[in-house]
DNA sequence: GTCTATAGAATGATAGAC
DNA sequence: GTCTATCATTCTATAGAC
């Protein structure tokens, strides 16, 4: 859908709200009225956004929920998921932080499900206080590092192998 | 200022494009022509509010320039930071995320300065890709772990205390 | 599926009275 | 400093022709 790809870059780059549709038409060369066709409403539009980047996930998460859970099932999952945030270097933070996408996350109860499945997969059995906030800053740090300005010189692949290596690190999983 | 603190709460909750200053009007009860008295444009209201956050922060800079660097030092600073994201929870995602905030960081030169002055207090003379990466790392997993549904349950307290050893403990400066 | 045209509301910003 | 009133623009969304 083009009309996805289109809205998912001006998302990343002014956020939900600052896009309008006249900015998504004007990107893939239609008018509004071509986009109302397929899309009722703009939160319609940002829905299947979502879904479209929460599709990518899904994929890894399942393998994971598939694979008995250990270290090396988790460092799995973890490795993967850094990968998809390196790759997805511009959407990420509006993924994690727009004020639209997180009501979204937070209402829509699919997302919620998917949000949940993603904890639980990483969190196991630990749900105390301490397993808890370190998945929290690991998903932050993660989410963080890869649009912050003080690694912006690092190339994908070096930003991949060094955000696997202190994540392991601080979770504890190195061999 | 009554209209700063508006601008923060509203922006905090929706976003700057989405708060319109009808509603930071609205907020304190006056109007918009009121509001546009005491400053010329929308853009001059999301200056002065983004320079009272950051003032906070300026604070415990200064002391931390004026402190020799070791590791104490750097663990004063460090606590001193997550007390204040403890602090400013709901205000920290919108500052270090929200896309008119980060242009407005990039573009204004005070705030860029000041952001140079905030990574080179914390990075000393480590200038190296896993030092920077470690702080780039630091700074989203304390910034998105205050926010995190994960630990929305946790009081100010508790999360202060395990941020601070959980921090300490990835960046090596336990005692 | 795409277009033109437009409705109806909200936006940022200004003029001028009190 | 605050108000009413207004302007020009932009926004989401719809109607209807091709």
């Amino acid at each position: 859908m083009r009309i996805v790809a289109a809205a998912l870059a001006l998302f990343a780059e002014h956020g939900v709200s600052a896009t309008s549709l006249q900015m998504i038409a004007d990107y893939i060369g239609v008018t509004k009225a071509a986009v109302y066709h397929q899309f009722k409403t703009k939160e319609a539009i940002v829905v299947a956004a979502v879904e479209v980047e929460l599709a990518k996930l899904e994929e890894v998460l399942d393998a994971a929920e598939a694979a008995e859970r250990d270290k090396s099932s988790l460092e799995t999952l973890l490795t993967q998921v850094i990968d998809l945030a390196v790759e997805q270097r511009r959407m990420v933070s509006t993924l994690l932080y727009d004020p639209v996408i997180v009501r979204l996350l937070g209402e829509h109860e699919p997302f919620q499900q998917f949000m949940d499945r993603l904890y639980r997969a990483m969190l196991g059995k630990n749900r105390d206080a301490e397993s808890r906030l370190r998945v929290a800053m690991i998903a932050s740090a993660i989410g963080g590092a890869v649009t912050h300005p003080l690694v912006a010189d690092l190339d994908a692949t070096m930003l991949r192998t060094e955000l696997v290596r202190l994540t392991t690190d601080f979770l504890g999983l190195e061999d």
